[in-house]
DNA sequence: CGGCAAAACGACCGATCGTGCGTTTGTCGC
DNA sequence: GCGACAAACGCACGATCGGTCGTTTTGCCG
């Protein structure tokens, strides 16, 4: 009983590191069974079928998500020293994982498609824009943001500069791009600060 | 030999649009063929290879993008109307292709591979955020914004905000994708304006 | 220990991939 | 209109894909 779960574990950790590099259709069962010391057959049992490894492997990302990213901000205190925190573990859980964040990948990737994979991407992605939001409004109700500011607005600002970083990381490899993202993100912050 | 010429334009401009829907390795001879009412044999004839028909296809795609986004922009002022005008063209872009930006996918396919394909892709990329930023230097020039300006931060955040636009309107098909965006690059704008 | 389910295996399926080859069809200059 | 050459074709190849199945190994429990 215990041995399934573990082998499962195993195999969601190192199928969600891979994928990244991959895209979630690149990554094969060959591959990633090989790459695990199993026989494709006896990986292929642990799950249905591919899309529902596919599934299970984004829901073990998610999870990893909110245990570097979410979690450890909520332990600072409220309003602004969080978002910061959230944004600076977003930029690490990126320069972390070997083959980025598998959620850029499989958001592009699967724009076009429809299914249950392409589903809970999406509501993850508005998840993830909520959670943002709520952190932006309690910066409002602690007084660091001015009262007016767009809370959704805001959140798909830090969004952006997120992917442009993402992307100027990963693709064109550009050791400025830490620089940027930080750069930016403090521009955020300041408009959204309280006018003197 | 013009019936040569004709038909490989055919299959770029086929090939560049499907693309961006299953992506560079998911557009398979087969279904290009298909799509074309060719045999995948006489297709495949025009080309030495797939990376080949890819490297090919991504050209084609970016010379649409100078004529649909770029040149239109520069037959506008200098300076601030143009920057504008390149960014309304570049939204429009996106939303007139039915699979998306194709560089788009292929930045989030290809970031982790080798070769001559994303060789093509970050140079075209980089050659993007250089667009930008002559044209952000030219608003400065003009008088249009300030002079202490971080002319590659600014075209940083203006891809940013380019990215998260195609994310909201492609993956989360948000119908305030466009508003968004717009917002976005008006506080880019209005905060890279003289100060009074 | 013995027994038995869980887990892993290896061989195989049909489909599809990119690619090569020999042949037929089409087009254009003389 | 005919010869030459480009363009498109049909077919088959080896590899790999996701997926199936019957068998063997493993590990837990009484």
């Amino acid at each position: 009983m215990a041995k399934g779960l573990q082998t499962r574990e195993r195999i969601l950790d190192t199928a969600f590191r891979l994928a990244a590099r991959e895209g979630l259709d690149g990554l094969s069962l060959s591959t990633l069974a090989g790459q695990l010391g199993l026989s494709k057959s006896g990986l292929f049992a642990h799950f249905g079928s591919k899309e529902e490894l596919q599934l299970e492997m984004l829901r073990a990302a998610s999870r990893q998500f909110v245990d570097k990213v979410m979690a450890p901000a909520f332990q600072k205190p409220r309003g602004l020293p969080r978002l910061k925190a959230v944004f600076d573990n977003w930029r690490q859980w990126v320069t972390s994982l070997p083959g980025g964040c598998i959620f850029v990948a499989a958001a592009a990737e699967l724009d076009d498609r429809e299914g249950p994979v392409r589903a809970f991407v999406v509501d993850q992605q508005r998840e993830l824009l909520k959670a943002l939001a709520r952190t932006t409004r309690i910066c409002v109700d602690e007084g660091h943001f001015r009262r007016d500011l767009d809370i959704d607005q805001f959140a798909f600002e830090v969004l952006a500069t997120y992917l442009a970083f993402h992307q100027a990381h990963r693709l064109l490899r550009d050791p400025r791009a830490e620089q940027r993202a930080r750069r930016a993100f403090a521009r955020l912050v300041e408009d959204a600060g309280i006018r003197q």
